[in-house]
DNA sequence: TCTGGGGTCCTAGGACCC
DNA sequence: TCTGGGGTCCTAGGACCC
């Protein structure tokens, strides 16, 4: 089993951590230059800004309705991402720190079996409250389908931040109701290609013939629906930075 | 008239991701 | 007037070599 972290609004949840006043206030971050909005909280998404939207575009209403901004701090958020990475390698020896704000966890790394729950609970926890940043969680046989479950997690208020695919049963049926475009490394143009032969599911994608998509698509795509099946076999580079130590 | 074939290296472009 | 910037991975094609 694979779970993945995933940081809420991460730059917006990093200016948040030491301004307490800006709880539940819409928060925006903004490119180089101020150009376009690159981070929002939920606040803000709720207002309707979207990413990649240009500041000058959205400036006057924003503010005038009590919006925040800031420009963005890569260096402030990359010394959050550290101190979440750390409490993440300190939970599970096996990470795979994927960008600024997600890393994936190998799970078969532990000994025992662990209650999946109970671990899912305490990361999301203990990043509130040692780093205070959010977090959602996906736990999956596979990066793809723990990719999918945090997704998942992220939108629907519904689980409380946590997603856990385990049962095939359950699975099947999560599939079911995944439309294709969610899918981790299926854009739009791959989207509209497959819909054009009938895909439209994350089920029906599973279902196509393996030739079909050596013939018609590629190798990354012939490993997403691996993955979908439940077959492990995306790697990533398995890369950590070492922990700080005295002798640096 | 049917123009060797296989390997390596490099680069550009496509697609996708955050 | 103002619309991110940096990645990965794969593929195809060109150049070169023996």
């Amino acid at each position: 089993m694979f779970a993945l972290i995933d940081c809420n609004s991460f730059y917006a949840s990093c200016e948040k951590i030491f301004r307490p006043d800006l709880k539940d206030r819409p928060v925006v971050i903004l490119s180089n230059n101020d150009g376009c909005v690159i981070a929002r909280s939920s606040e803000a998404k709720k207002m309707g800004v979207s990413m990649t939207q240009p500041w000058y575009q959205i400036k006057d209403q924003y503010l005038s309705k009590g919006g925040i901004v800031f420009s963005s701090n890569y260096e402030f958020y990359a010394d959050i991402s550290n101190r979440v990475m750390n409490v993440l390698s300190d939970l599970c020896p096996e990470i795979d720190i994927y960008s600024i704000d997600e890393a994936f966890l190998d799970l078969r790394s532990f000994k025992k079996n662990i209650d999946l729950v109970n671990f899912a609970y305490d990361c999301k926890r203990k990043i509130r409250e040692w780093v205070g940043v959010p977090v959602s969680i996906g736990i999956a046989p596979t990066k793809t389908l723990a990719k999918l479950a945090n997704k998942v997690a992220k939108d629907d208020p519904r689980f409380d931040g946590v997603v856990i695919l385990s049962e095939p049963r359950v699975i099947k049926h999560f599939l079911r109701s995944m439309p294709v475009e969610k899918i981790w490394g299926i854009g739009k143009r791959l989207t509209a290609r497959l819909e054009n032969i009938g895909v439209k599911t994350a089920h029906d994608l599973t279902q196509i013939d393996s030739r079909l998509i050596g013939d018609n698509f590629n190798v990354v795509l012939e490993r997403t629906v691996r993955e979908l099946k439940g077959q492990s076999c995306i790697t990533l580079h398995d890369f950590m930075e070492p922990k700080k130590t005295n002798n640096g």
